[in-house]
DNA sequence: GCCGTTTTCGGCCCGACTGTTTTCAGTCG
């Protein structure tokens, strides 16, 4: 997919425009941009099919430049671009607190042009005395450029989750603090959180912003105001807070959730109806029609409530207006997890200790997945040892009683798309799931063929983690998505949404795709000690960020109910 | 550069905070 390649042009295109004031083509450029970073449709197969004009913020000016994308590798309008911004000038933009404007006057006056340029004038101290410039900001833009060294990836959802409830929980406990909600991207379950946002109802809002900004945590504050302050933490994460009045807490809480692009969208109906929707709430005139509540405010403009995973304007807008939502599946729908790791390979607890846990969160049902004989480095089984696991599995169930626990297995497919054991193993086994391990770099068709082959074999039932991803450090193997789950479809393989923090895979765009072609899901924690089963919540998330239903994920049924998604399997 | 059941031209979401200013532009989300 190039989509993420041309993604990242136009907003490279943005700012050079954004640096010569060039208006309104910026945020043109950047719409387009994002919406071809979260589609679930590979851009290339869209330009083939001539649709690249129904994408929406997509005009037949950047139709073009797409289609020479595709079929230079590069976009001209680029490269004219960058010989009349002089050398790295759009780095300057990346500084928090320093824009467009400023950073030509910048250039104008000192010939800044690269991030290194600025902080050379910044830390000789040439900067405070420019026009429009003082002491202050010559340190704001010291402390952004180290900032932007030190901090620039954006957090895992599975690390700022956690992070942003201990700050809400420490909140809530004030008497000043009446309602509390995560909003922003963590609020929608986004894979990776780039800052955190907090919503708060007070009637003493001055004092709630005294205790947000000296927090042991806080490094520093970035702003502090009677409705919205920033901090940075000592991650050097930013911590948002807001806060609103109770009539107003609905609008608030949509507006800080976002996405940007369906909040847009939602204020352009709005003004359609001749209403006017901000964070205060929905206004005709200047009377409030709507804003306590998020459900309040949807209806009044005209449509279904939008679950906070789903606010990516990919099209739920339009079906809510004509009710057509899907219900999403539930948090807690899950009645089993297929994949996890125990002493047996490379996990830290034994089976039944996993089985007790896993009882405790409520399960019907659980797999031991322990790695196959060519995962040398995590402890591979062989077939002897494998034999021995069986039983140690099927020991465990009748000990720890009320929960079945199949005997599964991490099977790696090999180079050649061969599986790691024979048939005569594989049937041994209640549930095979495969998995890819090595050999990450094969060209695409070779990759394709060899994971086809291995989903067609006759036992397997599950693909694991299907493109291999690790987020922020390793990018998914090359393969034809669609091919792989056309197989997967005919051959009754299910797909694998891993709930491990660093993996989130299949990802949200992906799972919509596959669920186009007809997929059929498992939703999996890969744990390997007890506490990592509750990486649950995250696989469930990115299944409702890819608009599954119950009925699209296997383990959101019972125990009783699960024979008739497996093939030739009583379970 | 995109978009349209008020428009094919003339709009383009709305508001808070900061620093450098004497009333506001720039930046951010």
């Amino acid at each position: 997919m190039q989509n993420g390649e041309i993604a990242a042009i136009f907003y490279q295109i943005a700012d050079l425009l954004e640096l010569q004031d060039v208006p309104f083509k910026p945020q043109a450029y950047r719409k387009a941009a994002r919406q071809l970073e979260s589609m679930s449709d590979d851009i290339e197969q869209v330009a083939k099919e001539g649709k690249l004009e129904e994408i929406p913020g997509v005009g037949k000016a950047l139709a073009e430049k797409i289609q020479e994308y595709i079929r230079t590798g590069k976009i001209k309008h680029l490269e004219e671009l960058k010989k009349k911004v002089p050398g790295n000038l759009d780095e300057l933009l990346a500084v928090p607190g320093l824009g467009p404007k400023r950073a030509v006057i910048l250039y104008r006056k000192l010939k800044v042009d690269s991030l290194e340029d600025l902080e050379k004038a910044a830390s000789l101290g040439k900067i405070r005395n420019i026009e429009g410039f003082g002491e202050k900001s010559e340190q704001e833009i010291l402390k952004g450029i180290s900032l932007l060294r030190r901090g620039q990836e954006r957090m895992l959802l599975g690390v700022a989750l956690p992070i942003a409830r201990e700050i809400a929980k420490k909140l809530q406990e004030l008497d000043e603090v009446q309602k509390i909600e995560i909003g922003g991207s963590i609020r929608r379950r986004a894979e990776t959180i780039g800052d955190i946002d907090l919503l708060i109802t007070s009637t003493k809002p001055q004092k709630v912003m005294d205790f947000f900004t000296s927090m042991p945590e806080v490094e520093r504050t970035l702003a502090k105001g009677d409705t919205k302050s920033s901090v940075l933490l000592g991650n050097g994460k930013q911590v948002d807070l807001r806060i609103v009045e109770n009539k107003s807490f609905g609008a608030a809480l949509q507006y800080f959730t976002g996405n940007k692009d369906h909040n847009v969208k939602l204020r352009t109906i709005a003004i359609k109806k001749g209403l006017k929707l901000s964070e205060y709430g929905l206004f005709r005139k200047n009377k409030l029609v709507a804003g306590k509540t998020e459900q309040e405010v949807y209806a009044a403009l005209g449509m279904k409530y939008i679950e906070p995973e789903m606010r990516e304007n990919q099209g739920e807008i339009e079906l809510a207006i004509k009710g057509n939502l899907s219900k999403l599946i539930g948090y807690g729908d899950m009645k089993g997890d297929f994949q996890m790791h125990t002493k047996f390979s490379d996990g830290v607890n034994t089976i039944k200790e996993m089985a007790i846990a896993a009882k405790q969160l409520g399960y019907e049902y659980i797999a031991i997945t322990d790695h196959s004989k060519s995962e040398r480095i995590a402890n591979g089984m062989d077939e002897k040892r494998l034999l021995q696991y069986v039983q140690e599995i099927r020991k465990a169930e009748k000990e720890v009683k009320g929960i079945r626990i199949f005997v599964s297995c991490e099977v790696s497919i090999k180079v050649d798309g061969s599986l790691d054991y024979s048939d005569d193993i594989l049937k041994k086994l209640d549930i095979v799931s495969v998995s890819i391990h090595s050999g990450f770099k094969m060209p695409k068709e070779t990759m394709t063929q060899r994971i086809c082959s291995a989903l067609q074999n006759k036992y397997v039932d599950i693909f694991n983690h299907p493109t291999g991803r690790y987020i922020n450090l390793r990018d998914p193997y090359d393969f034809d998505f669609d091919k792989m789950v056309e197989t997967s479809v005919k051959n009754k393989v299910h797909l694998e949404i891993n709930a491990s923090p660093e993996r989130l895979d299949l990802k949200d765009s992906l799972i919509r795709r596959a669920k186009e072609l007809g997929a059929k899901f498992t939703v999996s924690t890969d744990a390997h000690s007890i506490n990592g089963l509750v990486a649950m919540e995250l696989g469930v998330a990115m299944a409702r960020r890819g608009w599954l239903e119950k009925k699209d994920v296997v383990n959101a049924h019972g125990l009783k109910e699960l024979s008739k998604f497996f093939k030739h399997k009583n379970l």
